[in-house]
DNA sequence: GCAGATGTTTGATGACCTCAAGTAACTCGA
DNA sequence: TCGAGTTACTTGAGGTCATCAAACATCTGC
């Protein structure tokens, strides 16, 4: 309200105001295509790093989070047919975590169903994406260092 | 690990998957932050929308969640001062929340604290800035609409 | 071989979240 | 004005997510 200029240097503050908007609407869209599978995020996030065989702690690492609480999520994706533990020939300690088929297959349609988001990235054209891109590809490891 | 053209249009899925990796940055800073002053992300997220009185209501229409989770999160910001309930003087049915001087300053003080956020962001000079300011801007609306 | 580190699970506790139900207060038309 | 329907908030039950502490098996290096 204060500046007028149409394209002026935006307010560090408003720039990250807007990057919180943006990131809650996405991980609402993410939420929401999860759901319709029966998936709660977290979930569908566990599944989402499920590429390879991936031992519990891993997991927790990627999740940054407890590796106890690794347990009941894959417990419970385990439950469902999603996901398998496998016992690791290398270290009788470790359990590998490995999508199933059916695993995949849902992980793929949540994302392929994220339609708020697909839709917000379908009005860039080519160059506008290629410049989006270049940018969050600057900002991201500075962003995921210092956490 | 295909194209090695350097600034080749980024395929869909990665700029969704960049997109999503640079909001759980985001989210892990806020949290972090907002864990330095006791407080939990959903906590800091309500205090975050805190600007003037906002019914109950009102609150979980803007966190899109059911109204009774509002009620145990308010209590809880309520028992640590940051949060006030005051009556509405026209409609004796609503509650609306406000924050406290010391709530106020707990967001500030969450919103400065946000290193890694600060970080990235300082990497970029002002135009691009002001690029990705726009581009965010354009995304946003189609986003959050469809959400 | 043994001490210490590591991977996983269990149990306790608390926050978050939804749904169903209850109470109080508002609204609007007959 | 009065009563039916709607709306705001809370409570209670039940499930998921998150942490910590403790137990257990297994690995590692000396």
């Amino acid at each position: 309200m204060s500046t007028t200029a149409p394209h002026a240097a935006p307010a560090k503050l408003q720039l990250l105001e807007l990057l919180a908007a943006i990131g809650t609407a996405q991980w609402r869209d993410f939420a929401t295509a999860a759901a319709r599978h029966g998936l709660t995020s977290t979930q569908a996030k566990v599944l989402a790093q499920l590429n390879g065989p991936l031992p519990m702690r891993g997991l927790a690492t990627l999740l940054v989070c407890d590796a106890s609480n690794v347990t009941g999520i894959v417990d419970r994706l385990e439950a469902r047919g999603l996901v398998r533990r496998e016992p690791d020939p290398a270290d009788r300690r470790v359990k590998n975590v490995v999508a199933t088929d059916e695993g995949r297959e849902v992980i793929r349609r949540v994302r392929e169903e994220m339609q708020a988001t697909h839709s917000a990235l379908d009005t860039l054209d080519e160059a506008e994406s290629t410049a989006l891109y270049g940018l969050l590809e600057r900002l991201r490891p500075t962003l995921e260092r210092r956490a």
